[in-house]
RNA sequence: GUCACAGUGGCUCAGUUGGAUAGAGCAACGGUCUUCUAAACCGUAGGUCGUGAGUUCAAAUCUCACCUGUGACACCA
């Protein structure tokens, strides 16, 4: 039942000379704190129309209207402030739950559409930092969003697996590396003659061009070369996997740089054909001066391909492929700029859907306040960062709570969960600068109190006897758990937002609501206590359960029943 | 210089479409475990919402100007 219409229905028949029901849905709010009421409407706009004072107003409607439906309707001030009917909204939440269990909040706004998201992203032969950390959890925590809304999400990881650096390290593995060390730890030691490339070329400028050439030989199919590529590329994606795993997170495409390259030669001529291309400085440019934007550069003036060719290749591809009804490229807001210097040539090249990209940008991590940077060696390693969260977790378990089983298990998706939440609870466009201990913290606005909270619910239900009963009354009509059950019935609503957003933060920060309130609750209200309502608060805490544990899928941090 | 993003208690941040006394968490101080997991709960203290003007019955929220920080600005991705 949607209980915002009882409210328009009772105020439609006094009011509608001047305010229409539609505006009447834009008007009413709720209140910031529920004693004043669980929805309100403000007299303001009427008392222009009425040349009456606001409060007299709503004096006046309250003596005007059919109360029947609520609890109690007040006038505050210049509010008319509505209080439900406690046992009739209870009931209904809490059925509406627990039939529901793991598909409450589920709507199909999507109606399977394929939605492309291109995230995570890292380069073959380097380390993936805490940079991609965001990336793979804003992009799988979106998807999650997507399917919960009857999408269908279709993860990218579009893999940096071409480019001129390829030449470099083959260089570099033929001078100083080792078949051995690269089987050992392919991603150290890779990184290694990439750095050390780095260091020799200043005194040897030769090498660059003996980089060149090999990259040359990539690009030519010479064997030798693929073959080394080919190893590289497979030896780094093991490496990724482990992570991935540990987040939990899996792709259905690893299509990156290379899978484009037989791709672009006709996004050039489709371009040459619709006369979009021109010649500046020796390269070939999209001129965007009508958007405002700088010119596209599509060829170096070497003739190679850039960034900007290998996007339009890929968006046209995932067009072609998925037909989407959307496409999601969910990296930093660094780039933002070539976003809409891609869209723009999509749509000079007369694609409308070009207006179904949506760039999802995110904020910088730093480090000391400085950008981190693989070339300078300002990286932080997300694998480390996660093993020390592990780790802390499992300190923390060996103090809290030593005789818990599953130990190792339990400290991963803790230590995982912290990360990731520490990563989505904020507006994914701020900045922060990164600090070990405010990452991996168990206390306060964290995954791990969301997760503790529901671990004390969980408890609670293993240790009734009695199990809930969609039967029996299900009206709890205290306070202490009226501002849950509102909470609850607000989950579909905050999916909605945050889908519209494209913000997970909204959901975790809907999680930590909920969290707070049910810590609230349990601190100051027996549960099981054998009493009349018993099986009512029993419902509300699987209630409870089901919608925390949901709310953190979403984001992709795991539940421990136990922790 | 141009564009983008940001500026809210000591620190990190909330604040739906403008609305009722600007909310949390950390840190500080004090209290609560013989009873469902104290990774919790309760309380105290702490704020010219960057600055100035404007729109409005009403501005942290909208408009303009300015200040500060970060980032991007043609042959990297």
């Amino acid at each position: 039942m949607d209980f915002k219409q009882q409210v328009i229905a009772a105020l439609e028949p006094t009011v509608s000379e001047f305010l229409s029901k539609e505006a009447l849905m834009n008007v009413i709010e709720v209140p910031k704190s529920s004693d004043l009421g669980d929805y309100a409407f403000p007299t303001f706009q009427l008392a222009k129309s009425l040349h009456k004072a606001p409060q007299q107003i709503a004096l006046d409607l309250v003596a005007k209207i059919d109360q029947t439906a609520f609890e109690k309707v007040v006038a505050t001030g210049p509010y008319v402030n509505f209080f439900l009917n406690k046992q009739t909204f209870s009931e209904e939440t809490l059925k509406t739950i627990l039939k529901a269990d793991q598909n409450y909040g589920d709507q199909d706004l999507g109606h399977g559409g394929n939605v492309p998201i291109d995230m995570s992203s890292p380069n073959i032969a380097k380390p993936i930092s805490m940079g991609h950390l965001r990336s793979t959890v804003i992009g799988n925590a979106i998807a999650k969003i997507l399917t919960k809304t009857g999408y269908h999400p279709i993860k990218i990881n579009h893999l940096g697996d071409w480019g001129t650096q390829f030449g470099k390290l083959i260089v570099a593995y033929k001078k100083w590396g080792s078949e051995a060390a690269v089987r050992e730890d392919p991603i150290t030691n890779l990184l290694n003659y990439y750095v050390r490339f780095h260091k020799e070329d200043v005194a040897h400028p030769e090498l660059d061009d003996e980089a060149r050439a090999w990259f040359k030989k990539l690009e030519d199919g010479d064997q030798e070369a693929t073959d080394l590529w080919q190893w590289f590329r497979s030896e780094s994606l093991k490496e990724f996997q482990k992570i991935y795993q540990m987040l939990g997170v899996e792709f259905d495409s690893f299509n990156g740089e290379a899978f484009y390259n037989d791709k672009m030669a006709e996004v050039i001529d489709l371009l040459k054909a619709k006369n979009l291309l021109h010649e500046s400085q020796g390269a070939e440019i999209v001129d965007l001066e009508k958007y405002g934007l700088n010119p596209a550069l599509i060829q170096k003036s070497d003739g190679a391909t850039l960034y900007m060719t290998r996007d339009l290749a890929a968006a046209i591809y995932r067009k072609r492929t998925y037909h989407f009804v959307q496409s999601l490229y969910v990296v930093g807001n660094e780039q933002s700029e070539h976003f809409q210097q891609l869209k723009a040539v999509l749509k000079e090249m007369g694609y409308n859907w070009a207006d179904q990209i949506v760039h999802i940008p995110f904020g910088l991590i730093t480090e000391n306040g400085k950008k981190l940077s693989t070339r300078q060696g300002r990286v932080i390693l997300l694998e480390e960062v996660l093993n020390d969260a592990i780790r802390l977790a499992k300190a923390q378990i060996k103090e809290k709570n030593p005789d818990l089983p599953n130990q190792d298990k339990v400290a991963k998706e803790v230590g995982v969960g912290a990360v990731i939440f520490h990563d989505l609870k904020n507006d994914r466009m701020d900045n922060f600068d990164f600090n070990l201990e405010e990452v991996v913290r168990f206390e306060g606005e964290t995954g791990p109190y969301v997760q503790y909270t529901n671990a004390r619910a969980q408890s609670i239900l293993r240790k009734s006897s009695l199990s809930y009963t969609l039967d029996d009354a299900l009206a709890l009509t205290d306070d202490a758990a009226w501002d849950i059950l509102k909470l609850l019935a607000d989950y579909p609503e905050v999916i909605q937002r945050a889908l519209k957003l494209y913000e997970p933060s909204v959901i975790a920060k809907y999680s930590l609501r909920l969290a707070k309130q049910f810590n609230k609750y349990y601190a100051h209200t027996r549960i099981l206590v054998d009493d009349p309502q018993l099986n009512a608060r029993l419902s509300l805490v699987k209630s409870v359960t089901i919608v925390l544990e949901n709310a953190l899928s979403l984001l992709g941090v795991a539940s421990p029943q136990e922790m």
